[in-house]
DNA sequence: CGGTTAATTGAATGTAGTCAATGGTTGTGG
DNA sequence: CCACAACCATTGACTACATTCAATTAACCG
């Protein structure tokens, strides 16, 4: 939170993309080069309502993002997590009405890029891919959750949901997947899951019999194997470089 | 079902394609001619196993196919459906491992076009936004059904899916909104509600008290207005350009 | 027709939500 | 430094929704 600025954000963004795809030295400078305005946000703040139109994307610097949808008696939906160094606005791109709104769950460091900027950018085909597979990513991890929504009961959801945060966290270096800082309350983290808070707390102890603990904003998970195997978590859909190298692929696509 | 070929289909994408972004006559030329082996496939066959790797995108040409995750019990979540004319799996171009599958829920015909050519497409701009676009619109839709599985109940969650079903198939030209052909069985619909079938049963005559029909894989919908306020739903999120109009704004986005 | 698949219903169980109250923590101002 | 307020976490009792198991009826296909 504390004296980000906007080329450390960009930074951050291209080691996202770097990821998962390849950049040539000119092609990153092109990204280091956008142009961004800095703003912090308090918790629980909202950046964008839904509905509403942006000409700009919005790349997290600090703190942590969600993506949300409300309901008419005002409850909320989570269907996206956005860490440091991800542009959670990068759909807005190519389609600046957003069916859905952003909310800040922590106090966090945003970089608004203008969409006119990006789009000059993307004239570049490998830096195009590099976006449009950056929003597919993004749309994988919505799949896995849409899926753990519909078929999955509370405990093992959970569980699903602390796994792929700290593989995520882990993928970013802010921790390891046994141990990170998750800076949400447990009524944002029911939001997420699906469930009421009551529940959730409800669960939480439940997982607590399982060497899992959620206390002071910390993940700790005492037994990783025993969890992914709880949760059937297989880390396939997060496309992580990690796991294709395991597998004996490639270890990245070609642009 | 019968005597769809190749360009036909393909029409049936730039159709697809042109009602959320703007091509010249040229670009459509490149789509237009775009190599593709004409595949026919039988209900409940699985076109595509999850984690398994592709050099073809899939493009359906009739019928109804689907996206779905497995959990480890082999109960299957549907997380969307896709219409003659969508190519499901447009986001294997930069992506080619899929960490989900797909299958066709009705007889239908498909057409595999290479990632090859398609990337060669996509070396063009405009084209490649309006790819992206695509994938940007599939994901806000994934997005929708992700908060309706996680915060509706069976009666409105059913009831949204028969709108947007509806929306959709309108958009399409495959119907009207308030009556359409849905050719899936009880147990494929209950895989996209996120219920069992026997629950979905009951949502199904419950909604028939509210005037909804599904017969003879027909929806029929007496009362629109009803249903959509029932349903919370907002087709904003379809991103579809009439909304837009309606709006007074403009019909399509610069490409 | 006969066999198979799909749809429908009943009864019992289980999971999650609701309502309501109690602790606990944190931060702030007296 | 304590008192207080505000927010967050936790628990209990009850209700409601959805699943499971099991059986029956209807529709479809060869």
């Amino acid at each position: 939170m504390i004296g980000v600025t906007t080329p450390e954000a960009l930074r951050l963004f291209i080691d996202r993309l770097l990821l998962r795809s390849s950049l040539s030295v000119a092609q990153r400078a092109v990204i280091t080069a956008l142009p961004g305005r800095l703003s912090k946000v308090p918790a629980c703040h909202d950046i964008i309502l839904p509905g509403e139109h942006t000409d700009h994307a919005c790349l997290v610097a600090s703190g942590l993002v969600a993506r949300f949808d409300t309901m008419a008696d005002g409850r909320r939906q989570i269907v996206a997590f956005y860490l440091p160094g991800e542009m959670c606005d990068l759909h807005s791109v190519p389609v600046p009405t957003s069916g859905w709104g952003l909310e800040a769950l922590a106090g966090s460091t945003l970089v608004f890029v203008p969409h006119g900027a990006l789009r000059e950018a993307a004239s570049d085909p490998a830096i195009a891919m590099a976006f449009w597979r950056d929003t597919v990513t993004d749309g994988s991890i919505l799949a896995k959750w849409a899926a753990n929504l519909g078929r999955k009961q509370a405990l093992p959801r959970l569980a699903h949901l602390f796994c792929e945060m700290g593989m995520r966290m882990e993928g970013r270096g802010l921790g390891t997947r046994t141990e990170y800082d998750l800076p949400i309350t447990q009524a944002q983290l029911a939001d997420a899951a699906g469930l009421t808070s009551v529940h959730l707390n409800r669960t939480l102890k439940a997982l607590r019999h399982e060497g899992v603990t959620f206390a002071g904003k910390r993940v700790r998970i005492a037994d990783w194997a025993a969890l992914t195997h709880l949760a059937e978590f297989d880390p396939v859909y997060l496309l992580l470089p990690e796991r294709e190298a395991a597998l004996g692929t490639a270890l990245r696509w070609r642009a």
